[in-house]
RNA sequence: CGCGGGGUAGAGCAGCCAGGUAGCUCACCAGGCUCAUAACCUGGGGGUCACACGUUCAAAUCGUGUCCCCGCAACCA
């Protein structure tokens, strides 16, 4: 049953430096990707940048060049990234593209000619320093020098149109909005009128944006330009055939700092444009850098390309997809990402590839021997092992990857504990065709375990393929083929012995 | 009374929505094994499930209250 999937992450603002926040984020989208692809689904994965603004436009300016200029000198630092980290995404969207640009201003113009959008006074709080508008909350902290109060003529987006027909969709869809706790505030944060959205910059104060259609002094702001993204890549107004067949998007991931922008914003948004909502919008937490919360300004940043480079591109997504409860925060420290490794990585999976590798070289000249009947000892690890067809496409279609990782692992720990009780090592030299029986069963479910953990680990569980002779085999079990030619392979991972010397 | 989430062994989590002997990983202690990356396996210690009251034959699980932590409170990505 081949089912489609669109998943997207935000757009990055391309003036960012890439985190370990943007790593999760994409690292998870990119795992879901994976395993849907193993399930026989088709996937659009799209991710990109938001290189529009403020921010962008006055980075340009000290460096003394244009903002695309200064745009397209940025955006390898993710492209470079994401290969890095494996990512298969399969379109990357960057705002200032043609395609897009034109779709923004189509939007607009639709949602203009609807009468959804107005000419009002904008009034809030104007840092002249920052050359931007707070929020009350900004400055309330006290942080901004000179503000002042201001007025502006702007665009609005009557966004409280829709205010009721928001609440009706994610009360009768229970999944739009989760995890459940982020629909409850989203629900809360509706039972107050919404006021209407400001869309617009005058290019008198601010040019570097997608101008207006119907007015040429202006240019939107950020909501009708990185928004559309989304709908941009699948085809919408360029591809109809295309955009019908991905639309509505099937999740977009997001972090929970944005999760008022998509769940309100894009949502009433698309109501006004008559298009159907995404079927989930799901919020994750934050990394914590130990006890701190990581923060852009601090410079407390851990920066992924630093874990990737000492340790490997599958460890660190490993971490991150097992250590973080999907929805609730996480903390990322040295020790545990070195505790996680070591015992689950090293000690469970790596060491459990070099016993079966070490033993049917030894005994059957590295050919898989083939099975004979199965004993009821066998029947637990396969019964295990076949569970899993079902437990994790469950888990990850709820986005408990860490769940999905840690039964997948169970398979691990009780495949070890059966060779401890078979002890193939001993049956080589009384019974050899029974040691063959374990040998398999080990084997096999050792591949099993590679191909549910290939969506995370995409390079590691290919090397155990590779040996098991069982490339684009699936998780059905039974297909190792008795006569496969084993492949030679270094230690899977390594354990790691010292402290990192990560600062010297 | 602005809205919402949470407080379970030394650490990180599951269980709570559909009440019925408190579970997983790591760490710790003691054995075993020796094929393997000083890995693996077995056994063990450790929790009055924040606190109080209530409902019930029975509550981590339902209700009320208290304390503590956290998120949201909009134009911030």
């Amino acid at each position: 049953m081949t089912k489609k999937f669109y998943l997207t992450t935000p757009i990055y603002y391309v003036n960012d430096k890439p985190h370990i926040g943007h790593a999760y984020t994409t690292i998870l989208a990119d795992v879901l990707s994976r395993f849907h692809r193993n399930l026989g689904d088709e996937v659009l994965f799209l991710t990109g940048l938001d290189e529009h603004g403020q921010k962008v436009l006055q980075a340009a300016q000290a460096r003394n060049m244009t903002p695309q200029d200064h745009c397209d000198d940025l955006a390898p630092r993710f492209t470079q990234l994401w290969e890095k980290l494996e990512i298969s995404n399969d379109d990357f969207i960057r705002t200032t593209q043609e395609r897009h640009k034109k779709v923004v201003q189509a939007v607009l113009q639709m949602v203009y000619d609807k009468g959804d959008i107005y000419q009002s006074e904008y009034e809030g709080w104007y840092s002249v320093a920052e050359e931007r508008f707070i929020t009350e909350t900004e400055k309330d902290s006290g942080e901004f020098r000179d503000v002042k109060l201001l007025k502006e003529r702007n665009w609005f987006f009557k966004m409280s149109k829709y205010q009721q027909a928001l609440i009706d969709h994610i009360n009768a869809h229970p999944e739009y909005i989760q995890p459940e706790h982020r629909k409850n505030e989203i629900l809360g944060f509706l039972r107050q009128p919404l006021t209407d959205l400001c869309i617009s910059r005058p290019k008198s104060r601010m040019g570097w944006g997608i101008e207006i259609p119907f007015d040429n002094e202006y240019v939107t702001y950020v909501w009708f330009d990185a928004l559309i993204n989304y709908i941009t890549a699948p085809g919408y107004l360029s591809d109809d055939k295309k955009f019908n067949y991905w639309w509505p998007a099937s999740l977009h991931l997001i972090g929970k700092d944005i999760l008022t922008t998509h769940s309100v914003y894009w949502s009433t948004m698309l109501f006004s444009l008559g298009l159907p909502l995404p079927k989930t919008i799901f919020a994750h937490g934050w990394w914590l850098i130990g006890d701190s919360k990581m923060s852009k300004s601090v410079g407390n940043v851990v920066n992924p390309l630093d874990l990737v480079d000492e340790f490997g591109v599958d460890p660190v997504r490993y971490f991150l997809m097992r250590e973080m409860v999907p929805g609730q925060d996480a903390s990322f420290t040295m020790d545990a990402f070195i505790k996680r490794y070591n015992s689950d990585l090293a000690n469970d999976f790596g060491n459990l590839l070099n016993r079966v590798s070490g033993l049917i070289p030894k005994y059957f000249n590295a050919i898989v021997p083939a099975p004979g009947s199965f004993t009821a000892e066998d029947k637990v690890v396969i019964n295990i092992a076949e569970s899993l067809k079902d437990k994790v496409p469950a888990l990850v279609e709820n986005l408990k990857v860490s769940e999905a990782i840690e039964e997948t692992m169970q398979l691990v720990r009780a495949v070890n504990k059966y060779m401890e009780q078979q002890a193939p090592w001993k049956l080589a030299k009384e019974n050899l065709p029974v040691a063959g029986r374990v040998l398999y069963v080990a084997s096999e479910a050792l591949r099993i375990t590679a191909v549910h953990l290939s969506a995370v680990m995409p390079a590691k569980t290919k090397i155990v393929l590779d040996v098991l002779g069982a490339q684009g085999s699936t998780v059905n079990w039974g297909e190792l083929k008795p006569g496969t030619k084993l492949g030679i392979h270094d230690a899977l991972f390594p354990r790691i012995t010292l402290p990192p010397c990560g600062e010297g």
